[in-house]
RNA sequence: GCGGGCGUAGCUCAGUGGUAGAGCGUCACGUUGCCAACGUGAAUGUCGUGAGUUCAAGUCUCAUCGCCCGCUCCA
């Protein structure tokens, strides 16, 4: 069985066989940020492809979006991430505990406020901290000056410096959706209860990033916004639970490697009624079982909220744009009847919708999916290293030799490939060995091999050698395409 | 951010102040001809980066960048 029992000897894996590369790597690299190889790219291409054609293409009630990664600033102000994703953080100089510092108590007032009231970078110093009292070590004004902390990466937008605005890079995909709900129920003919799906970067400023490809700064999202009638969600939330856990072991994740973990009541945001996180159990460390994917109930809060963003949006030009300057507008009486509402034509009713967002990693799952599939075995006495990937997510499906240089065999081989090269991704070798030949397809985790040999000028047939049981079925040239077909599935 | 460890060829690693190395991998030629064969040969190094100490630094010191482990943080 696999033998990778540490996170370095699947850094070693990824980078060997081209899979991953540290970014920035010949200038000593750039923390946090890792650039996908040759193999890599295919493979993370198939892993979305996969769950695009799970999602949408495959479902009459979801449909597709790719939206900016730059949007409104109001778009964060609204969902929460304005507020939420700037904070200052003093550290104990004592036990070296970081802390939001609206969340520190004072000394003479035990009960401590709730820290919803935004503090303003310019007027807190370590001074001001003197009777705050460290939540983990009890000691008093020992911090360290406030550091800011912010979430969001911020980029300038205009290209005159004077008249430039401050913009975000989205924090997440979600957000576009919520944004566009109103176009693509104006466009599409939709109805509810139905999905809108998208994969693209987000970028987050994490505070700690470590564990390689786990926690990066930039990293891949496939989000779904499933629009549902209040009532119906819970159904709804289990659906998208079974059909999202059934897709992993569709594309060949061990089901002992895979679990859920429901979020226990004080662990939800407050506008949650429910999420569970798709756990995969990594091969090494302690803290093996890592997130690939959370699945939340988040009710109508979104498009609720992006509802009283639109109603703030002349107060945020009133006051210089500057969103730490405004308050979010309150919700209107009628919010049901709100632009962000939707007529219900059978029932005669109007009514905020209810969101089901499946959110997933699509770097973490596609590492899942690396991990997973590899494998050691002892053949003849030598060791034989594969990866047993699932054919749709294979970055080469086929590898095409000659099984010597010579005697026109390479040319026929070649004519294979280029044939075959138009419908998957192939891979023609003629050096060395056959046996290594195939060994080196292995190691890529491509599933068939074709050979062409002597009996091949003779009768037109060729071989074609499966991954896994290394046997070989002989089949004629013309019927070549028609056999890799089926057992791809493509 | 704190504590600990690490950084030498594509990979794994040796090199304890004095000529930059091995295995695997890669490439070429020959031989073999269906599962990592063999022989011969070759290429590949800012020793993470920058300063300092020294006649001399991969080796000692300092700083810095990056990675791993454990806290912490985050969700």
């Amino acid at each position: 069985m696999a033998k990778l029992t540490k996170l370095d000897d699947i850094v070693s894996l990824c980078k060997r066989r081209g899979f991953i590369f540290q970014s920035s790597e010949i200038y000593g690299g750039l923390a946090s940020c890792y650039d996908y190889g040759p193999l890599g790219v295919e493979l993370k291409n198939n892993v979305k492809k996969a769950w695009w054609k799970n999602v949408v293409q495959m479902r009459d009630d979801v449909v597709g979006l790719d939206c900016s990664i730059l949007m409104h600033p109001m778009v964060w102000k609204a969902s929460g991430h304005a507020d939420k994703f700037a904070d200052l953080i003093a550290e104990c100089k004592k036990c070296n505990t970081r802390t939001r510092v609206d969340h520190l108590k004072d000394k003479t007032n035990e009960h401590g406020e709730e820290h919803t009231e935004h503090v303003a970078i310019e007027s807190v110093s370590g001074q001001n901290l003197i009777n705050k009292i460290c939540p983990a070590c009890g000691i008093v004004g020992q911090f360290t000056e406030p550091m800011p902390f912010k979430l969001m990466f911020e980029t300038k937008m205009g290209a005159n410096i004077d008249d430039s605005m401050t913009i975000q890079l989205r924090p997440e995909t979600a957000q576009g959706i919520f944004a566009n709900f109103r176009n693509v129920l104006d466009s599409t003919r939709v109805k509810i209860p139905f999905g809108i799906a998208q994969i693209g970067k987000s970028f987050r400023n994490e505070v700690t990033t470590k564990a390689f490809i786990f926690r990066t700064r930039e990293f891949e999202q496939a989000e779904l916004e499933f629009f549902c009638e209040p009532g119906t969600d819970m159904d709804w939330y289990n659906h998208w639970k079974e059909t999202r856990f059934k897709w992993y072991t569709d594309l060949g994740l061990k089901k002992e490697n895979l679990r859920f973990r429901e979020h226990d009541p004080d662990e939800l945001a407050h506008y949650a009624k429910g999420c569970v996180d798709v756990e995969y159990k990594f091969p090494f460390g302690s803290g093996d079982w890592q997130e690939l994917e959370g699945i939340a109930n988040r009710t109508d809060y979104d498009l609720r909220q992006h509802q009283r963003g639109m109603r703030t949006l002349n107060k945020w030009y009133e006051n210089d744009r500057d969103l730490s300057k405004i308050e979010l507008a309150s919700e209107a009486e009628d919010y049901n009847k709100g632009p962000l509402s939707y007529f219900d034509e059978q029932k005669k009713e109007r009514y905020i919708p209810y969101v089901i967002e499946p959110s997933a990693g699509m770097d973490r799952s596609t590492l899942a999916f690396l991990v997973d599939a590899y494998d050691e075995e002892e053949v003849r006495g030598e060791t034989r290293n594969l990866l047993r990937f699932h054919p749709a997510l294979a970055p080469i499906k086929v590898g095409i030799f000659p099984l010597v240089k010579k005697d026109g065999m390479p040319e026929v081989a070649r004519k294979i490939y280029d044939n075959l090269k138009k419908y998957f991704n192939c891979f023609y070798d003629e050096k060395s060995a056959v046996g290594r030949r195939y060994r080196r397809q292995d190691e890529a985790g491509t599933p068939f091999c074709v050979t062409v040999d002597g009996q091949t000028l003779e009768d037109n047939t060729v071989t074609v050698r499966d991954r896994d049981s290394m046997e070989q079925a002989r089949i004629t040239t013309d019927n070549v395409l028609n056999y890799l077909r089926g057992k791809l599935d493509m």
